[in-house]
Order: structure tokens, then C-alpha cells, then sequence
DNA sequence: ATGAAAGCGCTAACAA
DNA sequence: TTGTTAGCGCTTTCAT
């Protein structure tokens, strides 16, 4: 189904108008047009000068057809949530994205997507050649996107941990050091003397949620008297709804519990309420800390959340740096696979500068990872 | 700037290679590939099944430079503040136009603006007729981009009402009637027995808030004992920290407030943790309605939030179609002017149907206004 | 109903 | 350095 015809706007003066009006040829207005390599001075002169009276703007569409090239990157958001709707994790994203591409001068063509069906149309779309590039969010274990994808030919970099096996050769991604993240924010509890440490998981069809867990278990196996209980796990899905309902089943089954991981923000307000509900003092009786660092939520919270940053708007744009200019866009940035950055922080401070890929970003094959921060509040 | 070359798909099937597969002339395949008109069922059938064998996907850039259409439309977000990123608006903005152009296969191509520099950006790609429209947002009262939108001659929807006066004939927008929605709060308020009913107003370079001050003093001045008392109104900004301030200002000014009316949630939310700073309670001493109706914040902010609901992802959806199939778009939707939805709802139902643009949309001349819902939770 | 042919506006050899 | 020319892949008269 094609929509009815738009209006067209007034028809735009053409590369040939412009050449009659410098009193030249297609081909010298071109060059100028394209950075004016090889053209005079005083030619190159009268051409811009034409394309300013006429007002001349390329026509894409003729460019693509010959060059192949379009200058525009699709941005695919499998979707099948509302979650993605109510965090400003995909606003962030984008932000990034959009930037990076618009100092290349890239285009960004969003593609969501709702269901099934839609997934046959976004891989007809990039089979469709009408652009250069694709990134992809959101996959969940049994997403088909990613062969459809892949099928389709396009040079495609995942945000987040792709979680299925190579058909292909391992894709690239970026994603956050969730892994790393956890074991901060497990750690940090354990400082604080907590013992009995709990953890609220993400839905764990999301790379994110399971390495999240992973820390955890990892940061839990290790310390006295450790041992993984089994009984301090509660499986969940980002939601604050299922941040209550986990935090009553946890309080069910462990009314000892001293502190709790939360596996995003939104989880552990949802369990912050349930504390408040239950009368429980935060951090007195039970210590909270969540993931994200989402704003205003996480400052504005009661208590203040104590919490994870992950930087979001940098990841987008390493995404798009990566699609656009290849792994060498790292260069300058990869750092052995030990090091990292300060990971803890007091002050909230957001700005990691504009530009740069800034500091400690992990490449582990085609991957690359973006440490985290522990930002402490007065939840734990 | 151009960006390196990414690597390119592997060349597409051809027109003519269909043609030649399938025994035909171009012609006949394009025929048959845009609808079939005119070309027997055998022929087609065989052109069809060559389609497929090859897997062949229209070049999009050469059909549009023959069509003049492009099936995309631009979505123009105006973004000095960080503000439109720690809100769902823009992603529920988003959903909805996302899903009224798949519906009518056409793409959407996101220009997001962070200066001026981006303006002259914007203005040169809606001329180069890469889109046949576009969707315009968060414009402030002395934005360019308007103006410079308009010289590019593209067709384009505004969200939310333009402030400018006209120098082409007012454009077409879509907007929630913020005026009405204002007037519903204030006089929900006034039911619950408050006379002493403070605004705490949006940045009112914004025609949204400028819209729903309006709506709180039409209130104001015809309530018994009315008269406008311009202390009970504080400028702030839509932000959380704004509203913070502007409580702690309004509670220098009026002690004896008894009610407010926050021109959004976020804003309603800075306010009532001052509130609870002050150690004054809601809504016993002091009544709170926001706007918005922005969850998950509003249904769990302490107390959960009484607050004005718009429907922002069918504003999305309206403007959207408006652009597509002009005015006519609206037919059987438009009420006389009086007439409204029914204003209080009391359960949160959030559904409005898929699909159909709901009821009561007015349309008074150019512009589409949605009609608002009062929410009722415990804080008003 | 089908085919032949003329471009759409641009870039990229190739000549001059 | 500049101009000439041949397409890029498609739609669309115009013949047939």
C-alpha cells in the first residue's frame, strides 16, 4: 500500500541549471559541489556563486543511484515492550547516535518495530539497499532479526551483547560492562558489612540481565562464608511492577535479607516501595542498589537510589563511530583487558565530554565494552 | 564532511534481469511489481515467481528520482533541553508516528537538533528533497526553524500549536487541548472545597504552558471570590528542579496555599518533595494535580499523582496522518466545537483502541486539538 | 495487454 | 583543468 501523493514541493533548479548559469559544465559544477578538487579558483568562484542564487541543493536520490552510497544509517528497535518507552535509555541512545552521525553527515532512519511482521518488512528494507549501515537494539535470545539481518547483507553493529551463536562470525557490538557493573555494586554492599546480599534479575533473555546475574554470583561465590544461596535470587523483567513482586517473594522467603541488587533502576523502585510498605528502613535494614543511573528517577527517588551508571548517549555513539569508520574508529581508545577506569565515583559527575570515546572502552574480539560507575546516593 | 565508504551489499537483482528471466520488457515488470494494473494473470505469475527466485527489491533512489517521491517523512526534533530526553513524551511521540507511516510504507527519517548550527542542517536536507514531509516538534517562540522550514517548501505537520504569527497562511499542527485539560485540573481542585489554588506554569516560551496558564486563570477569575492573585502564580520550567524551587517560592509567598496545579508531572513531582520536606501532607493540607499523566512516574510517585492525561502517541499518529493524507485524514473524527469526551475517567484505562484517531478531536481551522482526561489518584 | 524508448539528476570515466 | 558522454535503475508516455 503506498499512501497517496504527497504535495510536491516546487521543482528545485538542477545540477544543468546551475552549470548554464556559471556558464560551464555538469561536470565542473559537480566537482565544486563535491569539495571543488581540480577546479580554479575564479571558476570554482562563479559556480558557488550560482548555486547560491539558484538556491541549488543535490538531489539525493540521482547521487545514490550512481554512487551507491547513501549517507543514511537505518537505527532498528526491536520492541516488543512498552519498557523501551518508559526509559530514556533508547532517547539516550539515540541522542549519541544522532550526533555522531550527523558529524559525518549520515542520516538516521528509525525503524521500530512491534511485532513479528514488521521484522519482514525492516530486512526488506535493508535488503532494499537504501542504506549504508544498520544498527540494531533490543534482541532478545530468540530474536530471528538477527539472521534476517544478517541476510540481508547490511554491514550491522548490535548495541548490547548479542546472545546467540555465530551463523556468521561474531558480529560487532557495544555494550556496557554489565558483568563488571554488578560485581561494583555487589561489592560495594558487601563493604558496607551486608551479608546477606539478594539479587532482583532482569528478564534474562537479555544478554544484560544474565551478565548482571553473572557479577553477582561472581562477587557472592567469592566471599566468606560464601557459597551462591539460591534462595536470594529472584528472577524479574526491569519492570518496577516486577520489582514489587519480586521484593515481596524475596521478603517471603528471606526476611533476613539485609540488602538487594536491584538488575536496573526501575526494579529497585519498585522494591524501595515495597520496603517503605513494609515499613523497612533504606539503607538501615536493607541496603539497595539499582542500575542505570537513570535520571531524574534514581536522584529523586526515597531514598536517593545509590546505582550503576552506565554512560548510554557514549555507547550510541561509539555504535555509529563503529558502522561508520570501522574497529579503527577504537584506535586511541582500547586499553589492555585488565585495565579500567576509576570505577567508583562521588560526585555525579555526567559529562564525559563531548566527542571523544573517552576513557577505558574494552574490546574483546568484535566487541567493545564501556565501563561503568559505581554513583553512590543514600540508598546503600 | 563525508564519511568513508562502508562496504557494499552485494549488487541486487536488476529490473532487467527480472525482465530477462521472466521473458518480458521492463516495463511489464514494473507493471507487475507496483500493483499488476493492466498485465494478465499468466504473465504476471511468471514475473512474480522470477521476482522471487532472484529475491529482487526495488532500488528505491532510482524510482524516486523518476517519481518525485520518496515515502519518507522527516521527524524534526527542536532539542535545546535536556528535558525532552528525561520524559517518555518523545519516545510515545515516536511510537505513534512510527506506526501510522509503516502502515502507509513509508519510512521515518529522525532529524534531532542541538543549535543553531543544526537548524541551517535541518532547512538544507528538507530542501534537498530527500522527504515528502515533515513532522515538526518542541518549538519555542523565537525558533527559526519554522521559518526556515517553510522556505524549504516541504508539507509539514507542527506538534503542539505553532506560537509564531503567520507569515504563510497558519500550518497545520496537532495539539492537546492544554487550555481545556488546565481548566479541568484547576476545577477539580475547586470541587475538592481548595480556594487558595497556586499554578506552578511551564516554560512559557512554550505555547504549552503559555495554553494552560491560560486554562488556570479562566478558573481563577469566574471562582466565587475570584479575581486573579498573580502570587499564586510561579514561573518555572518543566523540570523537576524547577518545581522544586518554585514550591519553596510559592510557600515563602503563600503559606495559606492549599492546592497546586503543576503544568506537568515532573514538575508536580519537585513540588511535592518539597512538600513532604516541609512536613506538610497531600493531599490533606495541600492538593497536587499534574499533567501528563507520565508513567511510570505519576502512578508511583508518594503520593501517586492525580494529573492530566494526554494522549501523546495518537497526537503522533494524528500528525502523521495529517501529513500523509492532508486535512481529509480527519473526516468523521472532528466534533462541533463544544462538543467533548467525557473529562474524568476514573480508571486508569490507558487503551484508546489501535487504529482510529478516537473521539472528539477538534479542529478549529488548521490545527487538530485532542481533548484530555482527568486521572484520579490520592494526590488531589 | 505489452514493448520500445526517453529520460529523472547526477557522477565518473575518458577526451581534449 | 575542463568538457563530453555514458550510464545508475526505474517509471512512463507512446506505439504496437
Amino acid at each position: 500500500m503506498r499512501s497517496p501523493v504527497v504535495p510536491e514541493a516546487v521543482s528545485r533548479p538542477t545540477l544543468e541549471a546551475v552549470a548554464t548559469r556559471a556558464g560551464v559544465s555538469r561536470a565542473t559544477v559537480s566537482r565544486v559541489v563535491n569539495g571543488g578538487y581540480g577546479v580554479r579558483q575564479p571558476l570554482a568562484e562563479r559556480v558557488r556563486r550560482a548555486v547560491a542564487e539558484l538556491g541549488y541543493v543535490p538531489n539525493q536520490a540521482a547521487r545514490s543511484l550512481v554512487t551507491k552510497r547513501h549517507d543514511a544509517v537505518a537505527v532498528v528497535i526491536a520492541e516488543p515492550e512498552v519498557r523501551v518507552f518508559t526509559d530514556p535509555f533508547f532517547a539516550l541512545q539515540l541522542r549519541g547516535i544522532s550526533k555522531e552521525l550527523t558529524a559525518h553527515d549520515n542520516q538516521l532512519v528509525l525503524l521500530l518495530t512491534e511485532g513479528r511482521d514488521d521484522h519482514t518488512r525492516v530486512a526488506r528494507y535493508l535488503a532494499g539497499g537504501h542504506v549504508d549501515g544498520a544498527l540494531v537494539f533490543s534482541l532478545h535470545l530468540d530474536d530471528p532479526l538477527p539472521g534476517l539481518i544478517h541476510d540481508a547483507g547490511v554491514p550491522t553493529v548490535f548495541g548490547g551483547r548479542p546472545g546467540w551463536r555465530d551463523r556468521t562470525g561474531t558480529p560487532m557490538y557495544v555494550d556496557t560492562d554489565n558483568r563488571g557493573g554488578a560485581r561494583t555494586a555487589v561489592r560495594h554492599l558487601v563493604g558496607l558489612g551486608r551479608s546477606r546480599i539478594a539479587h532482583i534479575t532482569g528478564a534474562l533473555d537479555q544478554t544484560s540481565a544474565a551478565d548482571r546475574l553473572d557479577g553477582y554470583r561472581d562477587v557472592m561465590a567469592e566471599t566468606a562464608g560464601g557459597g551462591l544461596d539460591p534462595s536470594l535470587v529472584v528472577e524479574s523483567d526491569f519492570t518496577p511492577a516486577g520489582g514489587e513482586r519480586a521484593m515481596r517473594e524475596l521478603l517471603g522467603r528471606r526476611p533476613d535479607v539485609d540488602a538487594v541488587f536491584a538488575a536496573n533502576d526501575l526494579t529497585a523502585l519498585g522494591a524501595l516501595r515495597v520496603l517503605r510498605e513494609r515499613g523497612l528502613r533504606v539503607p538501615e535494614d536493607v541496603a539497595v542498589v539499582g542500575f542505570d543511573d537513570m535520571l531524574p528517577l534514581a536522584e529523586q527517588s526515597d531514598p536517593p537510589l545509590t546505582t550503576v551508571r552506565q554512560d548510554i548517549e557514549r555507547m550510541g555513539r561509539l555504535m555509529a563511530r563503529l558502522l561508520l569508520r570501522g574497529p579503527s574508529a577504537l584506535h586511541g581508545t582500547s586499553v589492555p583487558h585488565g585495565a579500567s577506569a576509576p570505577e567508583v565515583s562521588s560526585a555525579p559527575d555526567r559529562s564525559s565530554g563531548p566527542g571523544g570515546t573517552g576513557p577505558a572502552a574494552r574490546t574483546p574480539g568484535p566487541g567493545v565494552i564501556l565501563p561503568t560507575t559505581l554513583i553512590r546516593r543514600a540508598s546503600a
